[in-house]
DNA sequence: AGAATAGGCAAGTAGCGACTTGCCTCTCAA
DNA sequence: TTGAGAGGCAAGTCGCTACTTGCCTATTCT
């Protein structure tokens, strides 16, 4: 569960959830060109294929290979656990 | 936003909130005394007050003084960006 | 087959963050 | 009013992490 927590602990990896979000299934090239063109961080491949790693440890992206791409699926149920651990808001549970 | 995430990311400031949703309303002492006692972590009084300085800049912790001591109140609101940002279930959402 | 595309692995560097140490301020009680 | 309790501030150290660099593997296309 710290994994969750590490991994959203970071700028890129919270725009790379963003990005799957709105357009699930991408390969790592196109999230690369899609993060330096609309977001404007000029990241490596490297650097992004690594977060993409600590996404997946974190269970927040599951992967598939498909030749020689890797598709990437945003997976949310990880996040579940945050708000079951501290109530997000007082009026949300009455 | 940012603070909320780096907040959360440390064993020790999760404990803090969880102590804090058991129990609100304690001092800096009582939060020293409960984590050293029921979880083990033998953390100085400066490293547990800089903890709940990080809380308090994410808004997840609000503080009142009183007296010579400093009560502090759990804050959850912050926690709903997070939902509200990615789908935390499929499910959930239908 | 050979070249280009898509991605992986591993070591090394730099900068941030957690923790300590030392000293100081303020409040309350005797 | 003096001492003890509760907490704050600031500098310094150490370890982790994000990023780079360089090279390697596998798949597709001509």
């Amino acid at each position: 569960m710290a994994d969750v927590f590490r991994a959203l602990d970071d700028e890129t990896r919270r725009l790379l959830l963003d990005e799957l979000v709105a357009r699930d299934g991408r390969t790592l090239f196109e999230l690369c060109t899609t993060l330096v063109t609309r977001h404007g961080l000029s990241s490596s491949r490297q650097a992004i294929s690594q977060h993409l790693g600590v996404l997946e440890d974190a269970g927040l992206v599951v992967t598939e290979r498909r030749g020689r791409t890797k598709i990437h699926h945003f997976r949310g149920e990880p996040l579940a656990a945050i708000t079951q651990r501290w109530p997000a808001s007082r009026k949300d549970t009455p």
